[in-house]
RNA sequence: GGGCGAUUAGCUCAGUUGGUAGAGCAGCGCUUUUACACAGCGAAGGUCGGGGGUUCGAAUCCCUCAUCGCCCACCA
């Protein structure tokens, strides 16, 4: 038996280990490329989802966190000059919601707060919570380069954001609309398309008598909007009244309003008449575009009835609904009611039914710039995995509406622009200034207070993170990997491909791996109400960060969903535990056999051992590069516990306690060798554990384990 | 109304180019043998959703049906 040392005697405790391990990394200064060896030439590079600083990492943090830094690692280890860009999201809208959730239970609101006070409660709220998430990236052992680690707030990516702004409206790429927007009744901002979800709801379809029409509508109290009725030009029944004007009652009086013919209108639904309110539907407000009809706002931007509905107005649209039908029944103008369930379009956060409003916002008009990240797909620059979600980025690229970038929220990047108070014009702040007469309409103007959707931020963010324009790291520049989850296909990846191509003429990475989502044990979404949360951080106190990484990522395929069971991640600390003991006997039956130690005469056998061995390295090395990590983790673990531990390990024990002297040697040599080249190729999943067993192996070399080269066949 | 994914051992899931199925956890029996009980050895457990087809051969390719889930959608 040889001497081991003293912590090889205990079981392997990843408590005492890991933040000791993380400040070794960390020290060494290997995150950052730049301090890496000569020979890492070649950059990888990965640009971290910035996770939004607003609290803790959830699990699928974990998931991402494991996997970048498995590319990472893996890609240093082969000699490459790795670098993953840390970076932490304001959050726009995301970060206000959940402030203003704080100041609701603590009986305060934001819309009695002055703006500037708000903006500072929440920036001070955001880099507390800030800190917190980065310390958690930590704790999972994220070998990212701090020192380029880039805020979503910091002066020099703000100042970029504006200027790409500024950019895209020179370049008639961005533009002051006025049309129906999402409005959150509750948060009293407008939202994007994908800031939206749609609910099923059960309402009611009511057929009024409308002149010589009926028509079917779900918002009757929206009547006092209504502008002209529209039939299909093709509809036998209608098409004779079309250009003439009827006259329809109400219970506040009478509408005259005109008959239009439009393709869009369905004949087979309800009557086939349509009654055209385009102030409070995308649809009708299209239609009125084509047919110039006015605009009449008879409901408020909060969700009330506003003036000229008379005694309705100041009613909660419910109400006013409720009361309208009475009305309209007393006045016998209802034909019928039917159930009608349908998809309303909801706030994301809130549930909230969105109400279109018509209102003067930003648009980034999105045709030309889909196209151009259409095209670059189709030419194959950017390879998604799974493959299946190029598919879903084309569809979305070739079904792109106008970008509605304006909230009405304090969070957030100033729009670099002026607004003309007498018409809906806007103006750069760098061609004009708050009271400037406006070039349309000579009003004068005023400074824009709305701020940007949070994705025109991150949207550029591969090129903000490396320090774009000043070039600082643009040889990094088209990143290899952008890695995150399959949700943000349309969210995020499409406005990266577009801002990269857009602004640097190229596309902003080679790869995009897209992981599933991480549900709870029965596959089942995390959700708080559903009390079934599962911390990242806790399993990793737990268990340790390793076999929480190990566990996230094996069995789990890119795109598909994972299961979170505890007592799997429990299952792969008993494999860290395996490894420390594998070690501990390799170690302590070596005599002075070390690394350095040159190839000793081998028996056939042994000759054997290392051919299988070499077909191990040669598919898990396969595996790593095209992305399978959930095989090479496999693979791997059972190599260790079933090949190494299991038969090798028992095979050798005779030669070992054995006098043949030649044999032992060569059988000393061929477990050392192996447990190395297992550390080594188990390094990127579990790597504080590997770090520590690195350090215990007797070699003449002390370098860390992170920078060592990967395993060759022998 | 479209699109996508899933359907494999009790549970959660793997199975890279087709060659008579695997893991983890749970469970069963035995073993405290000086790396490890966070273990070892052994046994058990699946007609790979149904039905067709291609093939010498299919969980794996094609068609079809069913069930579940997700995403998208401006028929009021």
């Amino acid at each position: 038996m040889t001497d081991i040392p003293e912590k090889l005697t205990k079981p392997y405790d990843p408590a005492s280990t890991e933040a000791r391990i993380y400040k070794l990394w960390e020290d060494s200064g290997f995150f950052n490329p730049d301090n890496l060896p000569e020979r890492h030439k070649e950059p990888f590079t990965i640009i971290m989802p910035p996770p939004n600083a607003n609290g803790r990492l959830h699990a699928g943090h974990g998931l991402t966190i494991a996997l970048e830094d498995i590319m990472t690692r893996y890609q240093r280890m082969q000699g490459k000059k790795a670098l993953w860009v840390p970076g932490a999201d304001h959050a726009g809208f995301e970060t206000q919601v959940v402030y203003e959730k704080k100041l609701e239970k603590e009986g305060r609101s934001r819309f009695k707060m002055d703006r500037q006070e708000l903006y500072n409660e929440i920036m001070a709220f955001t880099l507390d919570s800030k800190q917190h998430m980065e310390a958690d990236v930590k704790a999972l052992g994220a070998s990212c380069d701090w020192s380029r680690e880039k805020f979503t707030l910091d002066p020099s990516v703000v100042a970029e954001v504006q200027e790409t702004f500024r950019k895209l409206y020179r370049d008639g790429l961005v533009y002051r609309g006025y049309r129906t927007v999402n409005w959150c009744t509750k948060h009293q901002t407008s939202l994007s398309d994908v800031e939206t979800e749609t609910a099923e709801k059960s309402d009611k379809l009511y057929y009024i008598k409308y002149g010589p029409f009926t028509v079917a509508t779900v918002r009757p109290e929206t009547i006092f909007g209504d502008v002209a009725v529209a039939v299909n030009p093709n509809d036998a029944r209608y098409k004779s009244f079309i250009g003439q004007t009827i006259e329809v009652q109400h219970p506040e009086g009478k509408l005259s309003l005109v008959v239009i013919g439009d393709e869009e209108v369905d004949m087979e639904f309800g009557t086939g008449a349509l009654k055209i309110t385009p102030a409070h539907d995308h649809n009708d407000f299209r239609m009125s575009e084509r047919h110039n009809l006015p605009r009449v706002e008879v409901i408020d931007q909060f969700g009330k009835l506003s003036e000229g509905t008379g005694k309705y107005e100041g009613m909660k649209i419910a109400e006013a609904r409720t009361k309208v039908v009475e009305d309209l029944q007393a006045l016998g103008l209802i034909e019928k009611i039917e159930d009608y369930t349908h998809a309303v379009p909801t706030c994301y956060k809130c549930a909230t039914t969105i109400e279109p409003r018509v209102m003067p916002q930003w648009f980034v008009k999105m045709a030309p710039l889909a196209k151009m990240a259409a095209d670059a797909v189709r030419e194959g620059k950017v390879k998604f995995i799974p493959d299946n979600f190029e598919k879903i980025f084309l569809y979305w690229m070739d079904n792109t509406m106008d970008w509605n970038i304006s909230r009405q929220i304090v969070w957030g990047i100033k729009i670099p622009a002026l607004v003309c108070t007498g018409c809906n014009n806007g103006a750069l702040d760098t061609d004009h200034k708050a009271g400037d007469a406006c070039p349309s309409c000579g009003a004068p103007l005023v400074a824009e207070s709305d701020t940007f959707d949070t994705w025109f931020s991150s949207g550029q963010w591969p090129l903000l993170a490396l320090g774009y324009p000043e070039k600082r790291d643009l040889s990094f520049y088209p990143t290899d990997v952008m890695e995150t989850g399959r949700d943000l296909i349309f969210k995020w990846i499409p406005r990266m491909v577009i801002f990269g191509l857009y602004l640097a003429k190229e596309v902003p990475f080679r790869t995009v791996y897209l992981h599933g989502m991480v549900n709870d044990k029965h596959g089942k979404k995390m959700s708080k109400s559903k009390g079934n949360v599962v911390s990242p951080i806790e399993l990793t106190d737990k268990y340790g960060a390793d076999a929480l990484r190990i566990g996230l990522v094996i069995g789990n395929t890119p795109g598909n969903d994972i299961a979170l069971a505890e007592d799997k991640i429990k299952g792969y600390k008993h494999f860290c535990n395996k490894m420390w003991n594998g070690a501990r006997f390799t170690l302590s039956n070596i005599g002075d056999t070390t690394l350095d130690t040159p190839r000793p005469t081998l028996t056939e056998r042994d000759e054997e051992i290392l051919r299988e061995l070499n077909v191990a390295i040669e598919s898990i090395t396969n595996h790593y590069e095209n992305f399978r990590f959930h095989l090479a983790g496999e693979e791997l673990y059972h190599y260790f516990w079933n090949t190494f531990a299991d038969t090798i390990i028992e095979e050798m024990k005779p030669r070992l306690a054995g006098d043949d002297t030649a044999s032992k040697d060569a059988a000393q040599w061929v477990l050392l060798q192996i447990l190395a080249a297992n550390i080594k190729m188990l390094h990127p999943f579990i790597p504080f554990v590997t770090e520590e067993l690195w350090s215990l192996l007797p070699k003449k070399d002390s370098s860390l384990l992170i920078i060592e080269p990967w395993p060759k066949p022998f």
